[in-house]
DNA sequence: TACACTATTTATAAAGATTATTATTTAATA
DNA sequence: TATTAAATAATAATCTTTATAAATAGTGTA
């Protein structure tokens, strides 16, 4: 979104070792100018302009190298395709069950599942995940009719 | 996991109109003894010696079948295999990140949640899902070395 | 029990997402 | 500018899941 965070990201990049070439920078760019959270294809696709060569590979390369460094999160679902997220704050994600569109939302982070999972367990816990799923305000106009 | 389990099953699929043939069977009775969510493909496997001529379309659309009825539930995740759990009952699930084990356990439904991403996003939500994730104990212990 | 009807199975191909491979190109640094 | 390691492009391969069509087999009925 903002330039500075731009300006942050390729910085965390350059001091990783990481070359910035145009084809990183537009996909970099891209995700950071995104408010919907991206397919590896749907960036592709809004690329092809401005890089006709550019190879599907060189998106999920960048994508993983995002990734390792901590620009990014990948958001899994199933066998659709993961979709990207540059807001790496903590926050969950509600999802339409009609259009698949996702919607970020707040909400305190659940120390306490964490916690009794790990007793009841006896797992050494890292994270956890947790989606809500729902209509979204469009689709409920929609099948109103 | 019990015979009245299974013969309560068998009972919803035959009152659904389904067919109990020998293959449907044998991939619900894995299912139901099954204590660690498999894929679809470990059931293909493990029925491969009862049935050498068994496809593994035969194990999906049996899988859809029992996740049409609701006797099962499938968890996936993303770009690797769905896992399917036939206790349909409420309970959440912890995955090794070593191993990729899933233990299931035990938390009141977080309705909390639900209702506070309904009034943020204006969706009209029908579930959730969450897991957490950390080291089993097997793990920790081989790791110890 | 035999028949008929339709669901199910099998075998195979196909789709779709992601990764691997390798030769070519290019960014960063001296 | 030259060098070198990293990144890209093009392509093939892998893996999971679904689609298709012909063959098989459950189940209700006569």
């Amino acid at each position: 979104m903002s330039e500075v965070r731009m300006q942050e990201a390729l910085a965390t990049l350059k001091s990783s070792g990481v070359r910035i070439t145009p084809q990183r920078h537009a996909v970099l760019e891209y995700l950071m100018h995104s408010m919907n959270h991206p397919t590896a294809d749907e960036i592709y696709k809004a690329l092809e302009g401005k890089f006709p060569n550019m190879s599907v590979a060189t998106v999920y390369n960048n994508l993983r190298v995002f990734l390792d460094i901590g620009l990014v999160r990948e958001l899994t679902y199933g066998d659709a395709s993961s979709r990207f997220d540059c807001n790496t704050t903590d926050h969950y994600h509600i999802i339409c069950n009609s259009c698949g569109k996702i919607v970020d939302f707040h909400y305190p982070a659940l120390d306490e599942v964490e916690q009794l999972a790990e007793q009841v367990t006896g797992f050494n816990v890292s994270h956890h995940r947790l989606e809500v799923y729902g209509t979204c305000t469009d689709c409920q106009n929609t099948s109103r009719h």
